[in-house]
DNA sequence: CGCCTAATTGAACCCGGTCAACCTTAGTGG
DNA sequence: CCACTAAGGTTGACCGGGTTCAATTAGGCG
């Protein structure tokens, strides 16, 4: 189990992450498999749009980004990729992956080969049933984006962008108090939310003047959760805290459940 | 399986939309514990945002919106369902549904109740793969539209809809020729692009002009498809026309194939 | 015919973009 | 150990796509 990376089954907190159960079953449906562990440096593409794949990947402990680059040059950040999350399903159910994805820090990933996918519905209910809710949490959450672009000011947009990465986060124990670390430039941030990296600038200036939260050396500090949460409604009902149907299946990963 | 409504499976063209595929599937399945079909009017909301339900809908012949209203009273329109596609999946497998759902039209609807989806990963791998790609593929087209509002242009955005409405309509024979039926108010495009409807309807204005496209009663006509695709750099394949993993099980859907 | 909803158009305004300069930090090589 | 460099962060001045507010016209339906 160790060659999984340095979470393991047992320091799994009650609300999981969806992607991270992915995670975890499949460490459990593919552990006698034997999948390896490689390290990858930061900076580097693990998928590129067009091209086709056969593994989806497990990330164990870095920060990687799924990304598109529109006709016009511009680059368009479609979600991040944090640790415990997998990524690149997408990229092997499409014959052509629709986005590119590259590592912001280091990481380790483990590539789970899609040929399992087949014979998994076939074999593994409980670890269909978990992709099956990751896809649909997925979903949830870049319906939230969506909002975000379309609906909030640049106040607002990132104001929730930080929030949902420190409840995601917290999730997998990688945060301190009320802060977290950010590896993110602000030009990924901004071309996340559909700004220009001026006015993200302008913008966390004003939040931290505005003393909601602070920023120093790419670590976070959430001053006001309850006045930011407001700013920009955020529920975090949408990041899948709460399954239902599928509770039976998740139960076995989850202490105290 | 005339109680399962106009569409039947010999009637399936080669690529299929996949929630369409969902429908279809669904039907197979639920054939022998014969689901109802029953007809909604237009303008009535058949799921509530924050509610609890335990049935998915299947969605015949009309047209829908997912939507969510927020604290400054706004209103986010998510997506569009059309005729053949499903909903109502992920307010099921929250605890309290994310998102409201109204009809625009007319619809005949059919229930499916999710207490099939538990055992239904156990008995049919089939249909569990097909739910799995249908959740893929929202999250593909969610994916565009936060490219949408985040890095186009109103010209842009509003080429985009109506593009992507045309394939997946013509995918279900919706369209006639180069043009279809669009029931949407500028209100309810204005709120799915992240517009407002005076901007929407300079917009279109903008576009009729430069003969791209004409709208007579409600009907859309794509004037020059090659034009608009390029403009907005419009390609189809987010939609899901090439299954590769799922593609045997979803092969006996399909006609010729 | 009258009511209500949707479409249309005009004018003023503003959030965020654009362009451009400067500063700060981390990494590199001599 | 420091000089050089490149990438990221910060700030100012100006501009423009899209919003806001408001008024008018056209359609759908009892």
């Amino acid at each position: 189990m160790s060659e999984l990376g340095p979470l393991r089954l047992g320091d799994v907190s009650p609300s999981h992450s969806p992607t991270q159960l992915v995670r975890l079953a499949s460490a459990d449906f593919a552990l006698e498999r034997g999948l390896k562990t490689v390290r990858v440096a930061r900076n580097k593409d693990i998928l590129i749009a067009g091209n086709a794949y056969g593994a989806f990947h497990i990330n164990h402990d870095g920060w990687l980004f799924r990304y598109k680059i529109l006709h016009n040059g511009s680059r368009q950040v479609v979600d991040f990729v944090l640790p415990g999350e997998i990524f690149g399903v997408q990229a092997c159910l499409f014959r052509h992956s629709l986005y590119s994805v590259a590592t912001i820090t280091d990481c380790s990933l483990s590539a789970v080969p899609i040929a399992m996918i087949d014979d998994l519905f076939q074999h593994s209910p409980k670890l269909s049933k978990v992709l099956f809710w990751s896809a649909v949490c997925e979903a949830a959450i870049l319906g939230e984006r969506l909002i975000d672009a379309a609906r909030r000011t640049a106040y607002e947009r990132i104001s929730h962008l930080l929030l949902e990465l420190f409840v995601r986060l917290k999730r997998v124990g990688a945060t301190k108090d009320m802060s977290f670390r950010m590896p993110l430039t602000q030009e990924l941030i901004s071309d996340a939310l559909g700004l220009t990296t001026v006015h993200v600038n302008r913008t966390l200036k004003a939040l931290r003047e505005d003393k909601l939260l602070a920023i120093n050396e790419k670590t976070v500090a959430i001053l006001d959760f309850e006045a930011l949460s407001l700013l920009c409604d955020f529920e975090r009902s949408y990041l899948g805290e709460d399954a239902r149907a599928l509770r039976a299946e998740l139960a076995p990963y989850a202490r105290n459940a």
